[in-house]
DNA sequence: CGCGTTTACGTCGTTCGTAACGATA
DNA sequence: TATCGTTACGAACGACGTAAACGCG
């Protein structure tokens, strides 16, 4: 058995049973990954794939257990390539983030400025997507961290640590009736125009919803978007209040920005990564520029919990930094 | 990187850091063990060895990380092929069970017997040990389980999965006057006599004493033994009277037996093994002919879990039988 | 001078890529 | 006939073992 014969069958697997496609992403001939195949098929004396015919058509229930363990046996070999980078300090290589529109839009641009300035040498991938296509990416090796708001329960085989909390903003044109508030806005108040928000991709949304039914009211939401700017276009346009994260709201923005802190529950944004995984260097660097409580030593303990529970529990007496909008550092949330 | 290098790696670090005995037990040359470790060196571009002029000094801290993952991955390795060979249904090979003497002399010469009849080509090691020892050798992968009573703590990376409880027996020459006792035994009786029990090396003993000093009673220990055919000799000899494991009572024994459940806290003893490593499926077997309840199904849900504390979740409702003396099957407790 | 490691070198097995062949849709 | 996998073969590479040199106690 050789790490190559693993790494052959790892590539077949994930390249749809196409023996010719991956030999191509492993940079080989296709006789070569056939033939490393039929080495291990004979070594462990076990049928990994069903044939139909000269093709594969499935893995066989004992092969998928073998690909299981291929993927750990696999991954620890990255892990030991990954600490011998960095103890050299080896500060070049690929960090491939996912995250939401907000994140990317108003949050990141500060810290990746931040991050350039220690790391130019490191090439950065930005991806966007929902928590469901960013807890595929993270699985699938895409990107080395997702951040997002919410959606814990998809990212079941991460780290998820908790980053910051954040309120919601309301927004609306100067001429609007709401910009001339005098008290505390209410939710009866904002129940009493239509509402432009986001879609929200998880419990998100709901939990907007229940802020109203706890009231006994129903929004009128009469539109929504995934991102912010565009709510921002159609508040404009006077097609409604807007609600987005405080974080969206730029002081150069020509609408009048209330605080609804306290109006809805505030949502909490965490950082995830494979567990299993030895981040590098700059990695953990980036967490802490990130998200400042971060420590690289509060991450090596949340390495080390067993569980997303253990995690939590490192968590349960750490104060959350809140984050306003206009590009506000953190502030502390009390 | 190979799976070679890797091996060659532990070998040296498993043999005192000395490339001659490693590649003798690896069956190989001298030179050929130097030269892979100097190729894994110089691809990740790491120093794994302190070296003092030309031999090697000790290992370095990022050479120790890298030694810990080598060691997952050649389990995985490992745990790759017995899964091969599982399926095969394959029935030969070693099973090495370290324990007791208690369980080695008295329970498991009925099970060994047993399971010889499913699978007479697995060869049988009988180690035995304290505790100490016992979590030493399984932690050396010299045994597959340990099977012990109490010392959970010891067995720290283990599952420790519970097999049956057991009380103590005492045991007096027929001519001793509690041998005539018409009531039940009182554990004051007990402290009005010199006793003969077990040497226990872990938390045995202090329950033993514990259970006197609740009555204000201090016990007169004049000999102690890790072994009852020992205690029984001493207490046939009239040194005192015996208190010994249930099990160890044998009908046929010339000593008069008077159960003293209830006088002490009833002990389990477990089966345990590495929480990281694939079983033979005879190993699995030879489980639940040692303890019934041990059906695969629940050693897989047992493997499943974390930690042990979710080990101890899934027997929280189960059952344990009780095990008395004279070779008696296990019965129900209640 | 013995012990243990490194260097040097010839041999052998393995992997690789190319090319030809076979089966399937 | 196009696609995909297997078989065949020569070239290159890499690991192994032996032998000899080197350092250290």
């Amino acid at each position: 058995m050789t790490l190559r014969q693993l790494r052959y069958l790892l590539a077949i697997v994930d390249n749809g049973l196409n023996i010719t496609a991956a030999s191509e992403k492993l940079y080989t001939s296709q006789p070569g990954v056939s033939k490393q195949i039929r080495l291990l098929e004979e070594e462990l004396d076990l049928r990994l794939f069903e044939r139909k015919g000269r093709s594969l058509a499935s893995v066989t229930p004992a092969g998928e257990e073998v690909v299981a363990r291929a993927r750990t046996v696999l991954q620890e070999i990255d892990n030991i390539r990954t600490l011998a980078l960095n103890t050299r300090h080896e500060a070049d290589g690929t960090l491939a983030i996912g995250t939401t529109h907000t994140q990317a839009r108003y949050v990141l641009p500060e810290v990746i400025a931040r991050f350039r300035e220690h790391y130019p040498n490191v090439a950065l991938e930005l991806h966007q997507g929902t928590s469901e296509q960013l807890a595929d990416m993270v699985e699938a090796h895409q990107i080395d961290f997702a951040i997002a708001t919410g959606g814990q329960d998809l990212f079941a085989d991460l780290v998820m640590l908790p980053c910051y909390r954040w309120d919601r903003t309301i927004l609306v044109p100067r001429e609007h009736e709401l910009a001339r508030l005098d008290g505390p806005l209410t939710i009866d108040a904002l129940a009493r125009h239509p509402l432009v928000t986001y879609v929200f991709s998880f419990s998100g949304e709901s939990s907007l919803k229940k802020a109203f039914a706890a009231e006994g009211l129903t929004p009128d939401v009469v539109f929504t978007a995934r991102d912010a700017d565009v709510i921002k276009t159609y508040v404009r346009m006077g097609m409604g209040v807007g609600i987005v994260a405080s974080m969206a709201h730029d002081c150069g923005d020509d609408l009048v920005a209330i605080d609804a802190e306290g109006l809805f529950p505030r949502s909490t944004t965490w950082i995830g990564f494979r567990r299993d995984t030895v981040l590098r260097r700059y990695m953990s660097h980036f967490m802490e520029l990130f998200a400042p409580h971060l420590t690289d030593a509060l991450v090596q303990r949340c390495l080390a919990a067993a569980d997303q529970s253990g995690v939590d529990a490192i968590f349960r007496d750490v104060d959350l930094p809140l984050r306003g909008g206009c590009g506000q550092a953190p502030a502390d949330a009390d």
